[in-house]
RNA sequence: GGUUCCAUAGCUCAGUCGGUAGAGCAAUGGAUUGAAAAUCCAUGUGUCGUUGGUUCAAUUCCAACUGGAACCA
């Protein structure tokens, strides 16, 4: 199997920089786990790192979608898998570096996705029902999917009345993939103590006021009014923390003070939700951030091993 | 200095005509297979300011004290 380095942890921990750090003593080349930073003109609020940080080391799947497009864990999977072959066949060390978990664990495992066509009049019609009604319909038909969805949960309940619709059942999907890591992973979890982990968070929202997030956001704006894009708000690249958050200030229905503070919280809790996948769905070596040079030499330590 | 009011969860506060308490926000735990920075589920964490008194029983009534607020000097 081919050997690769994962390094995940929650958003602020400081991942990009130990990505760095590991890939120029290990020869390494960055892949972005990420779901956003894939998104060029949109970096502050991503905290993407800069060409300078990135020290000449070579990173994938940065800046290279418009924010009107859309991006997913299939189209994620895919590329990765290619630039991980790539990487290697020129001798190098593939890294993925990312917070998505969802991503990650579909590049490591055999996680399938079937190509699919979306029948759009039968996703309109999903919209006529309530979600108990959506509930029921999913009970006939893929009854064992449901055991992982809730009924209110209908982003999920929809996904699967629409997989079901086009062919296979999402649970027979599901059941046909071993669950075994396709890869000679490593994966590293760098970690804080949640107190000095929040307040990090918060920090690091001030400094991306301080860099010019709003002026960030406003072009963003600017560049969807010249696209003649209808609802730049419902994007799905404008769904990101530090992003959507301004919808409301945009309405003049929240002030920016109140927006940075909705900003801090939301990042807060996504580095919750973070931590339960990481935790829960991969098997994370985790590394506690205090000293940059006792990190590093743990990182090395389990590399090697 | 005097009078009055306040003190209950991390925060803002409700409440118990005396039987050890509950909302919102924050927070915590969990799910996660084509939106995942998304979407969804669950959970009240408390010597009811301190010390005494009355009482079978005090967070609740009484007193003193401590801290805070307002008003009068």
């Amino acid at each position: 199997m081919d050997k690769i380095l994962v390094i995940v942890g929650p958003t602020g921990v400081g991942k990009s920089q130990y990505s760095i750090e590991l890939a120029k003593r290990l020869n390494g080349e960055i892949i972005s786990g990420d779901a956003y930073q894939i998104y060029k003109a949109m970096s502050i609020g991503t905290a993407k790192i800069t060409k300078e940080e990135m020290q000449g080391i070579p990173h994938y799947l940065v800046d290279e979608l418009c924010f009107d497009h859309p991006y997913s864990v299939a189209d994620f999977q895919r590329v990765a898998r290619e630039h991980i072959q790539t990487i290697i066949s020129r001798g190098k060390l593939p890294i993925i570096c990312g917070g998505t978990g969802l991503y990650i664990k579909a590049v490591l495992y055999d996680y399938v996705f079937e190509k699919e066509e979306i029948d759009e009049v039968y996703k309109d019609q999903l919209k006529n029902y309530s979600n108990e009604e959506l509930y029921e319909q999913l009970k006939e038909i893929d009854s064992k999917s449901l055991e992982t969805i809730h009924v209110n949960n209908r982003q999920r309940v929809e996904r699967a009345l629409l997989i079901a619709h086009s062919g296979k059942l999402k649970s027979d999907i599901v059941d046909e993939q071993q669950h075994k890591l396709l890869y000679n992973a490593t994966i590293i979890g760098l970690t804080l103590p949640r107190d000095q982990l929040y307040e990090k968070i918060n920090q690091r929202v001030n400094v991306m006021m301080e860099k010019g997030l709003l002026k960030e956001i406003e072009q963003l704006i600017k560049i969807a009014n010249d696209d003649k894009i209808e609802d730049i708000w419902n994007l799905q690249a404008m769904k990101g923390i530090g992003y959507k958050e301004w919808k409301s200030y945009f309405e003049k229905e929240a002030t920016k003070e109140e927006t940075i503070a909705l900003i801090q919280k939301n990042s807060r809790n996504f580095a919750k939700r973070q931590y339960t996948w990481f935790n829960n769905q991969l098997d994370v070596n985790w590394i506690n951030v205090t000293t940059k040079e006792q990190t590093l030499k743990e990182a090395l330590e389990i590399v090697k091993n």
